[in-house]
DNA sequence: ATCGCAGGCCAAAGCGCTTTGGATATCGAA
DNA sequence: TTCGATATCCAAAGCGCTTTGGCCTGCGAT
């Protein structure tokens, strides 16, 4: 059933049928409310690609998940911030196109998106410290939305982007004044500009008390349990171990967790964890107080509030670099405590 | 710069520019070249909308992640099964449409996405028992592929899953033959097929044994850690308390595992483990051996093969219905080990 | 010299929609 | 009665591509 068809059978003009559906204001309501009628009766709904060929608007937007290359790995993340993003679309009629792009090929996935009029604009994920990305879209002259920023990017740029500096910061404030002095942080991937921040808001607030971690104490790499549990029990069995553990992710603390029970330590009395939380649906924090002492900031907010960018964007294409700060909120939970003076940890099952 | 333009600029016509871009044999090597040379230095791409107008092929395929509406969560495991997807679609120059539907609106959202054009076929997720989405796909005559299986669908359809019932039978088995008996599962949601069959697997490999397991001891939960920390916490704590814990996802084994060190036992000799793993990227099942006993099959894998299958539907509409069987591997772990033939392990701290 | 045929190219007709630029009818005001 | 608004509707021109159905040209076969 197309714009023809149903035309003819109500027999009107393609034009007065199209305008009735759009909701212009040179048809009679009586007629309007025949077409409206006909076409739920029929189940018309118009060809998206013709409409979008001649309205020049793809109503879809570029969602491009880089797939890390050395690691093969889809942040989870992204499930929670597509289902965000997925409710501010559908509730304008625009969808997403999904891209993974890993590496090399995501230049070439951008300008494809782009030059085939996909999409009318992209959200940019996970950016790196000089991403290359901000360049190139603006060159494409593609509306885009950053989220996260990008450290040592001059020229202005959307983003929407949670204050990791500040968060950890807050969160390594918490730590100093519980009296912990000897602090840990586990951090993602290095070449990520977020971990970059909070690694920058750890040494600050270390810094703000004249302390300054061991090297060794600060670890970078994919946000997973097990990375939490080796570097955790790692540390734990080195000299100086450290008396509170930072953590970039639920997962990551999860697996910090683990490895200090198996030391036969309780997690909150002899070392503590202060963890970022995303909110994400299939790792919450859960309890009262939560598990986790954590800075929260929901991704899935994040996500909502991206497209909410980008929609505007697109509607008004003129009205300049959009950027929203997210504050992270830091959360008591029971992770963590006041610093035990006694024997470090590392000997405590010697 | 579209395909006017070029051809314009080259002195020739849009056909047999079209034709040289497309690899039709009309047109000389000679003139195929200078076309071609041509495109990649004035960076032409083809207008997808247009073609795809011209073609009827939308060169795309829809992805409905259902967002479950109780609960508002996206199971993570769609991050990884996309990236299969991603993989092979991107290499024959597909792209992917994701929709998230939450319950109501998801007939609307594929009827939507079959009428506009914008899909050549779609993935089912996560069938329900059953699952009303096969007839009505059907009856839009879109091609698609339904990753999980759907009981009491009597009509023949193409889907690709895991041998879930196979699965948890070897892992019910595999418990049995330490001499577990008092075995308990954390399952997913109760209206999924695939928790529906894990059941099953897991009971026929009880009743084989003549046992039977207690009705307190088969839950259905989203498959979150806490999920797995306050079922086995509340399992311990009762009489009659498992020896044994099957769990269906690596999150929920992490819980367990969590609720059983809580308890000052140990996991692997006083309380096993055997779960069930998608090898999801960020919740890999680490170290030698691994750290849980678990039946593995990858969602990843799945996520390309189901796309794999789905072209093919695309590009022969008549290849008849399509279905693949995934055997999931069991690998022993350090989570599950013999019984032990001692008091409960409820009274282990009282 | 003529014919047939293939190779190489092109004009134009779609694909299904939106939108421009009228056309026609109606109606109150002059 | 005549005239401009208004209100309604319509024919046709795109949007950028593919594809159908030719049109030439040259060449070997007749």
């Amino acid at each position: 059933m197309n714009l023809k068809d149903l035309s003819s059978l109500l027999g009107l003009s393609q034009t007065t049928v199209s305008r009735a559906l759009n909701g212009y204001p040179e048809v009679s309501e009586a007629t309007r409310a025949r077409v409206l009628e006909a076409a739920a009766a029929h189940g018309y709904r118009p060809d998206s690609r013709a409409r979008s060929l001649a309205t020049g608007r793809a109503m879809a937007v570029g969602l491009v998940v880089p797939v890390n290359s050395r690691h093969e790995r889809v942040n989870p993340i992204f499930a929670d911030f597509i289902a965000g993003a997925g409710d501010v679309l559908s509730a304008r009629g625009y969808d997403i196109m999904l891209s993974l792009a890993s590496g090399e090929d995501e230049a070439e996935t951008y300008r494809s998106l782009a030059a085939r009029g996909r999409v009318d604009g992209v959200i940019v994920q996970a950016p790196l410290i000089r991403d290359w990305r901000i360049k190139m879209l603006r060159d494409l002259g593609l509306p885009f939305v950053v989220h996260g920023r990008i450290s040592g990017e001059d020229a202005a740029y959307s983003w929407i982007d949670m204050d990791n500096r500040r968060a950890f910061r807050k969160a390594t404030d918490h730590l100093l004044d519980l009296g912990h002095s000897r602090i840990a942080l586990l951090n993602g991937l290095r070449d990520m500009d977020f971990a970059h921040r909070r690694e920058d808001g750890f040494l600050q607030g270390m810094a703000a008390r004249g302390l300054s971690p061991l090297a060794r104490h600060i670890q970078n790499a994919p946000m997973t349990e097990d990375f939490g549990y080796a570097a955790t029990t790692a540390m734990l069995e080195a000299e100086d171990a450290p008396t509170a553990i930072l953590t970039a992710s639920v997962l990551v603390a999860f697996g910090a967790r683990r490895a200090i029970e198996a030391k036969g330590l309780k997690v909150g009395r002899d070392v503590s964890i202060v963890t970022h939380d995303d909110v994400l649906t299939y790792l919450p924090n859960t309890g009262d107080p939560p598990m986790f002492t954590a800075t929260r900031s929901s991704v899935r907010r994040a996500g909502e509030q991206a497209l909410e960018m980008l929609l505007q964007l697109i509607d008004a294409p003129g009205c300049g670099p959009l950027q929203t700060l997210m504050e992270a909120e830091l959360v008591q939970g029971t992770s963590s405590g006041p610093v035990l003076n006694k024997e470090p940890h590392a000997h405590a099952e010697t």
